[in-house]
DNA sequence: GTCTATATGCAGATAGAC
DNA sequence: GTCTATCTGCATATAGAC
């Protein structure tokens, strides 16, 4: 489910403007803020013309929609690439911690301008839809993997659903907190996370190589 | 450390009119942000003029700051009576998650606040110490009831500082969650965390009665 | 301390040439 | 598709009366 096109569908316009746009507009939007940005500075990183950006979006609010769905996207392919990647759910759970480890970008990013967008009095339901399909997405994502885990009993039982939810905080934790203090150590903290939820699982975090 | 002040003392203003102001901007800052939020919106918020303002705050920037100041100031204040209420470290760490359940306002609206800060262009050295001295406080105090409870044998050995971290970190998790989507049951977020804390020390949540 | 009035600047957005 | 030029409105901030 694409759903980053711009609102006018230009014809055939020279490799993705629309798409550069959206990635020098997420950068800023997670650096300074949804409101801090203007659309001069956007267009300036672009190296384009201000006008040009109302050329491919309706306005700024449209823009950050296109953003938002944008780093969705992103985020969930990330996520089921790793599904797709494994067989075993040991596999899958150090997977997408090492993932968050080297590729937080996206995810950063979205928590940030969520957060962002929350404070906006103009909602827009394509955004709200947006935002709730990457949570609903993550949480059901981690707790099948939990579940099947649980089936073929290399974890203890626990509550699935709710150690999913655990964990999807958890990660928006440490990206708030890298945020706030960029100083910490997001590292150690994604190994520490890695802990509690292999502790929780009552199984050891060692790979379990699985093939396929 | 009381430094909520304003920039200008005044002589003898009938009670609190730049309290009054903190709180109002507190509020909007925290559920429409720093950037959304104008001058005459706190104002109007106020019941009061636009201009009366900047004869309490130098300008918007300083009325952050001041308000910033505020929050950090009553969380660890909340923070210390918990410490000061209890004898016993399991008590403490109930007490700290009951608390964040009751009275999460000020925290969450720091969280957010200070997310917001970051993303300002114009840095003030004032402001970075008020966060930095709620985060570091408030991971000093976990580190020192986890390390109690581990000398009175009443908590496995653990990494101290590490898993104050962890729960700081969670905490905030919980805390964006909660601003992302409202419908989020943080109230029971918090008990499954108290769950995991209460796991990885070994020790049950049952509360202590820790009379003192 | 609190208000009225206003200066100033800039952001979002449009019209229209090329 | 991309640009120049410009309109409009509003937000921050100040001057000064009361």
């Amino acid at each position: 489910m694409k759903t980053t096109t711009s609102w006018r569908k230009p014809g055939r316009n020279k490799i993705g403007r629309s798409d550069d746009l959206i990635n020098v507009a997420s950068d800023l939007f997670m650096e300074r803020g949804f409101e801090s940005v203007t659309i001069k500075d956007i267009a300036q990183s672009a190296g384009v013309n201000t006008a040009l950006i109302y050329y491919y979006f309706k306005n700024k609010e449209d823009l950050l929609r296109a953003t938002i769905e944008s780093l969705v996207d992103q985020a969930l392919l990330t996520y089921q690439e790793i599904h797709a990647k494994h067989d075993h759910p040991k596999d899958v759970i150090n997977d997408w911690i090492d993932t968050h480890v080297q590729v937080r970008d996206p995810i950063r990013k979205l928590v940030k301008i969520s957060l962002d967008y929350c404070g906006l009095s103009r909602k827009s339901r394509q955004i709200d839809k947006a935002i709730n399909r990457f949570y609903d997405n993550e949480r059901d994502m981690l707790t099948k993997v939990i579940t099947q885990g649980m089936n073929k009993k290399v974890f203890d039982q626990v509550d699935a659903a709710r150690l999913a939810a655990f964990i999807s905080m958890h990660l928006d934790g440490i990206m708030v907190a890298s945020v706030i203090r960029p100083e910490i150590d997001s590292e150690s903290a994604m190994e520490f996370l890695r802990q509690v939820v292999f502790g929780s699982l009552g199984a050891e975090p060692a790979p379990e190589n699985g093939r396929d």
